[in-house]
DNA sequence: TTAATTATTATACACATGTATATATATTTG
DNA sequence: CAAATATATATACATGTGTATAATAATTAA
């Protein structure tokens, strides 16, 4: 939905001899073609990586990836923190989005959690520098980032536990504290997307599999905790 | 164990008139009293809080801290990453240190989660900076930053983990998965102690309840798990 | 006491950052 | 086509960083 082609279309004057490292975009002086918000969020994407978080992004090599002059960063962000807070915010959507979808697919108990942490994964993979946002930033950086991350989750949270109780009552059990399930899941998930970003595929079904376990030793916990009402 | 008075040797020269900030230490030319790489340590927990992380701390900061030259840290360390890398350790030592403690004395079901939690929330008042090195650097920063924290989370998560089959075993039940159990509730703890260093007390409170309630789930989803086989 | 050693500071450099100001070129408008 | 405007770049500056080198003072050894 968001992502275009992104192939710069600035290009255009004779490359230098030098070699340069990554942005193959030369500059003229003066006036280029214009650059877009996206492709501004697109080369802070291709920086973060498990190494390069969104706290340490400067402004500087954010322009430098886009092959802007850092000044013309300003004409679209005040502040490179308000450029982070918009790509966290549509990560969550992008997110939200997704797993949604991977839900409503799946209505059988099982396979609920399986299409969910699945599809979780793979897009994992395909839209990496996206997600990573969420996973990671969550505990360190600038209050406003936090914040935004919280958010992000809290939808997520929400969504999951409106999920939960439809289901339970599809097989006509209840689970107690059915919102304290969903935060438990949501931080579970999410720990596990930060660490299974910097593994190895075969790493990750590993990791994957016991997530679900986790997942599924909340909601049987859920159910009885109901049932006994154990204090 | 670890936690002198710390009271700084070296503020002996008179104070300039100028108001400076913090650091009270004047510097003489030359040699001063010799510091200790307890007081860098020191140093660098002073200024790690909710806004700051270790990762971004700059070797020059933490010599301003401590009073001394920027160059008088090569003294003591290699690189800033070093003395990071040092007090993730002693932060996990200190950590297991106090858990074990705790839950020696608790040998009942219900009092271990409570006192475990309990004691958790209670040492992030006294000894904040150094715990949230555990829960905040996991998910970002460098590689050995990375490994640093794993390596205090594998520890933590493997004493849980025996901690939790001997209960079980006087309670004459028995959980499915002891280890993902004990990783699961690991995470869910580490994740709760992130959140809360940046909470008034009250909200603290509310926090706490909602973990010792996932962690029961887990407990309780872990031993039906096992008795229902359910797959 | 004097010499050697060690732990510190002073100075300096090269580089990266955010941003202010002035300038140049595309695009839009008339 | 020319003027106006929007959008980019160039240059510059103050500040922060890591670290190399040299000078200095405290400690230790002789």
């Amino acid at each position: 939905m968001t992502q275009p082609a992104m192939k710069t279309n600035h290009d255009v004057t004779f490359p230098e001899s030098e070699t340069v490292r990554e942005p193959l975009v030369v500059r003229t002086v003066g006036r280029k073609a214009t650059i877009t918000k996206q492709e501004l969020f697109q080369a802070a994407l291709n920086l973060i990586g498990p190494q390069k978080s969104i706290a340490s992004l400067s402004l500087r090599e954010v322009a430098r990836e886009a092959g802007i002059a850092p000044n013309s960063f300003y004409r679209h962000f005040k502040d490179i923190d308000e450029l982070a807070i918009e790509l966290i915010d549509r990560a969550g959507v992008v997110l939200r989005q997704i797993l949604h979808e991977a839900r409503l697919k799946a209505t059988k108990q099982n396979s609920i959690i399986r299409s969910s942490v699945e599809v979780f994964i793979e897009q994992l993979d395909t839209d990496e520098g996206n997600l990573s946002l969420l996973l990671r930033e969550g505990y360190t950086g600038s209050i406003p980032y936090k914040l935004a991350v919280e958010r992000q989750l809290n939808y997520f949270q929400q969504e999951l536990q409106d999920d939960l109780i439809r289901l339970e009552r599809l097989n006509n059990s209840k689970l107690a504290h059915p919102d304290i399930a969903a935060k438990a899941i949501t931080q579970l998930v999410f720990n596990m997307g930060a660490k299974v970003i910097d593994m190895p595929t075969a790493e990750r079904k590993e990791t994957a599999e016991q997530t679900m376990i986790m997942i599924r030793m909340i909601l049987e916990g859920a159910r009885h905790l109901d049932e006994a009402k154990i204090r």
